[in-house]
RNA sequence: GCCGCUAUCGUCUAGGGGACUAGGACGCCGGAUUCUCAGUCCGGAAACCCGGGUUCGAAUCCCGGUAGCGGUGCCA
């Protein structure tokens, strides 16, 4: 039985490959991974694509690119439900040989008619032998067919209620609700985690797998995914599939661990979980009823945390890897002094840029910061720093700190200018870590350059 | 229409008859640290959908309403 609490845990994942995969799917497939891999037991993935036009395979791929990247490894498949499709066959035989299924050559116009007729009751057709009909399960007219789900508890739904549904074309080839009671009940799926949206659909898997009398697995409906607005997640809401969440700089990691918060907490509350500790407690009793919103702010802080936590080689590879190229000394020494700055991994690189490119004067920034006194001050540090030695952090603080104390001014009016000098930009890392990483040569260069262009404009002010 | 699910700060949530003056986190506001930005620290504003009922007592249990969502295809 599927209750036997010593039998292996066995769950799936199961797409249909209709495009890349959105965060409420990634969703789905963390919980089945985490519950899988705290039990011991297996997932498998399964693609559900018996719908022929909207399966290829630049679709599949998109997905398993998406659970690589996420770092969601599966045990079994993927398997493709179409190449299934002669276990689907056999089973139907077996339920119209045994009169629980039937043909009835019934067009949806005609189920309509009826039910006009009858109440809005469920549908219920004449068996037929007409070949070129569809192929409709039987189902009773009294008694409730009920889910007894892991999250909900128990749900009734009245067969009354529930209509013959087809489980299979004129062709033969099955129906999605045929398919998965077969696949769910062949592959020993003992849990079935998924979107809230196939709640409803689970009482027809159900009452395929009674005609089949095969055991059903556990079920646990996940509520769905909404975006800010309150609507179903799509496209329109930023960041919402996993490429996205990959291209904006985000890590796999900070995401298992918003993903996981967003519909599953534990009791104390706890925000920061590592997979490790994901994998030890989650639980279903510990997911929430209710629909939960994607917000992306706290994704950000998240992330963030999780950049300023890792080690100086793993991030300097994660920017590396991001940027595409090489993690050499140079993007390590700048990573190191950007890594408290940068909530994700897009952000690091306008901090660091400057050291390995020319940088681009941003004027606006100029602007503000090189006006009454820059210059004197800038030629100053530039004597400063031509004299020094060793050109680290700390000879820098105090060659530049006397400048300041010399002329009694506040820090800001010397190091903004130097600032913009060599980063062409007002805001970057620590000015003596900057300087000392960009090097003494092409730091004084650079405000040699600064000094020069400040010249041209005081004679130009003085002119007009 | 019919069937079903859901409802605590803006957001994620804790709490499941008295411990609630409803806790935490993100975000927001204010302050501190100050070379910018970020970070960090401190403080603040901010919620039990509505109406009945049960009870000495309800955010918590029950009923009704409302709202949102899902399903209702020879889609998945």
């Amino acid at each position: 039985m599927s209750s036997d609490p010593s039998a292996q845990v066995r769950v799936r994942f199961a797409p249909s490959p209709t495009g890349a995969l959105h965060i409420g799917g990634a969703r789905t497939a963390l919980y089945n991974w985490l519950f899988a891999r705290g039990r011991g037991g297996v997932l498998i993935l399964r693609i559900e694509d018996t719908d022929r036009q909207r399966s290829t395979p630049e679709n599949v791929e998109q997905i398993l690119d998406a659970l690589r990247w996420l770092e969601l490894d599966w045990d079994e498949g993927p398997v493709s439900q179409y190449e299934l499709a002669d276990r689907h066959r056999e089973a139907l035989e077996r339920l119209l040989d045994s009169g629980a299924a039937y043909r009835d050559p019934a067009t949806g116009d005609d189920v309509a008619a009826w039910k006009e007729e009858h109440g809005n009751r469920g549908y219920r057709g004449q068996a037929s032998d007409d070949a070129n009909a569809a192929v409709r399960l039987h189902v009773a007219d009294d008694g409730d067919t009920v889910v007894a789900d892991e999250i909900r508890g128990e749900v009734r739904f009245p067969n009354e209620a529930q209509d013959d549904f087809v489980i299979a074309r004129a062709d033969g080839s099955v129906l999605y609700n045929f398919a998965v009671a077969v696949d769910d009940s062949d592959m020993g799926i003992t849990h079935v985690i998924r979107g809230d949206d196939h709640l409803s659909n689970t009482p027809k898997q159900l009452l395929v797998m009674e005609a089949l009398d095969v055991a059903p697995p556990r079920y646990a409906h996940l509520a769905l995914l909404h975006g800010p607005d309150g609507k179903k997640l799509s496209k329109r809401h930023g960041a919402a599939s996993v490429q996205e969440l990959r291209d904006t700089g985000y890590l796999p990691a900070a995401v298992r661990n918003y993903l996981a918060l967003l519909g599953w907490g534990t009791q104390d509350d706890t925000t920061i979980l590592s997979t490790e500790e994901l994998v030890e407690r989650f639980d279903l009793s510990g997911v929430t009823r209710s629909s939960a919103i994607f917000d992306e702010q706290k994704l950000r802080w998240l992330n963030g945390r999780y950049m300023r936590e890792m080690d100086l080689d793993g991030y300097t590879e994660a920017v590396a890897r991001y940027r595409g190229r090489e993690p050499d000394e140079r993007l390590r020494a700048a990573c190191a002094i950007a890594q408290e700055k940068a909530q994700t991994l897009a952000e690091v690189w306008p901090l660091i840029g400057f050291l390995f490119d020319e940088p681009q004067t941003d004027e606006k920034a100029w602007r503000k910061v090189m006006k009454d006194g820059a210059l004197p001050l800038l030629t100053e540090a530039l004597e400063a720093l031509r004299g020094t030695s060793s050109f680290e952090p700390e000879e820098l603080e105090t060659a530049l700190g006397r400048i300041l104390a010399e002329h009694d001014v506040k820090p800001g009016k010397l190091y903004q200018p130097i600032r913009v000098a060599i980063t062409g930009t007002s805001v970057s890392p620590g000015i003596f870590e900057s300087l000392a990483v960009l090097g003494k040569e092409r730091s004084v260069e650079r405000i040699e350059r600064a000094v020069e262009r400040l010249s041209t404009e005081a004679a130009d002010g003085n002119r007009s």
